[in-house]
DNA sequence: CCAGACGTTGTT
DNA sequence: GTCTGG
DNA sequence: CCAGACGTTGTT
DNA sequence: GTCTGG
């Protein structure tokens, strides 16, 4: 029997139909599942949203993967006075549930010091930490001040997370994946804004999690998707983990798109799609000067 | 009052 | 933890 | 994010 | 297709 496939697949066909049914009622017939999009026209918010919410056939983006080696790491933890307390290796291709650095306020006030953590938020609450999926690896900017997983990290456990660079994809005929590399064009390593928790388990499990605080994209980043990480400057990142709880909804300054000259991208081998691909190479750009950085992206700027 | 559910990201 | 439902 | 796996039975 | 693991 396939009976649970069959079931699902059922399922989704159902779905998928009550869909079409309702986008044709609402071009149709004049009916919207939402009163008022004042914004958007009216065919778009109400009949197609969920046609589009359930057709499976979408590419997701985001920033989910990212590099630091030991240099970027030391730059960081300098320029953010930051004390190194434990051995880092060179890390060239980073995803969720990753154990990452963090810089934290460290016990004597106005010190700061490198931690590491789970990059994946498990709320304080989580039944389990296995109960996140998928994982919370990015906090929406604007979502900070009013999501409840969000909410009491971004009150009272800032951070920031060291990176050399990050990645993103752009989608090729043939479903293939072209990843781009993104990095200071200065050379100095980016300052993510993020968040942290702390999860106790009633076996003694203790894990420290933390996220990527994301914002709009800048122009750059904008050719390939429609978020980036929020990055900061050493004397932002500062403000970031160092201000009071009751200062926090100040801090909204900082969560704004990167400059478009902070930043430059260039295509890498697609090798390091795979996170079991963790070497040099997936720094390096890829191959001719057709591709080497500064090359245009593929996507146009509008 | 308590019990119990709860979170997010993404959406060419 | 916070919020909702009963 | 992408890659890669993905089935079942039984369970005081 | 959907879900998990990294």
């Amino acid at each position: 029997m396939h009976s649970v496939n069959t079931i699902k697949m059922t399922a989704f066909l159902i779905m998928n139909c009550a869909a079409i049914v309702a986008f044709l009622c609402s071009f149709t017939f004049g009916i919207k599942s939402e009163p008022q999009c004042p914004w958007r026209n009216g065919l778009a918010c109400g009949g197609a949203r969920p046609l589009l919410a359930l057709t499976a056939f979408w590419a997701a983006l985001m920033c989910y993967r990212f590099f630091l080696r030991k240099s970027d790491l030391a730059r960081a933890a300098e320029a953010l006075s930051a004390a190194l307390r434990a051995e880092f290796s060179d890390r060239h291709n980073i995803a969720p549930s990753s154990s990452v650095a963090v810089v934290t306020p460290g016990p004597v006030p106005g010190s700061r010091e490198v931690a590491m953590m789970r990059w994946g938020l498990v709320p304080s609450w989580a039944r389990s930490p296995e109960a996140n999926s998928p994982s919370l690896a990015n906090a929406r900017a604007d979502s900070l001040e009013t999501k409840p997983s969000f909410r009491a990290p971004f009150r009272r456990h800032r951070c920031i997370l060291p990176a050399g660079g990050f990645f993103e994809w752009e989608s090729l005929s043939g479903g293939r994946k072209q990843p781009w590399l993104f990095r200071r064009t200065d050379g100095a390593p980016l300052l993510f804004a993020g968040i942290w928790d702390q999860w106790k388990g009633s076996d003694g499990r203790h894990i420290e999690s933390c996220a990527i605080v994301t914002t709009e994209p800048n122009s750059l980043v904008g050719a390939l998707h429609d978020r980036m990480p929020v990055c900061l400057q050493p004397d932002e990142a500062i403000r970031w983990i160092e201000t009071a709880e009751a200062s926090a909804p100040g801090l909204a300054s900082l969560l704004r798109p990167a400059p478009d000259p902070l930043l430059e991208c260039f295509r890498v081998d697609p090798r390091m799609n795979s996170v079991r691909v963790d070497d040099p190479a997936c720094l390096a750009p890829l191959s001719p000067p057709e591709d080497a950085p500064g090359d245009q992206l593929p996507l146009g700027l509008e």
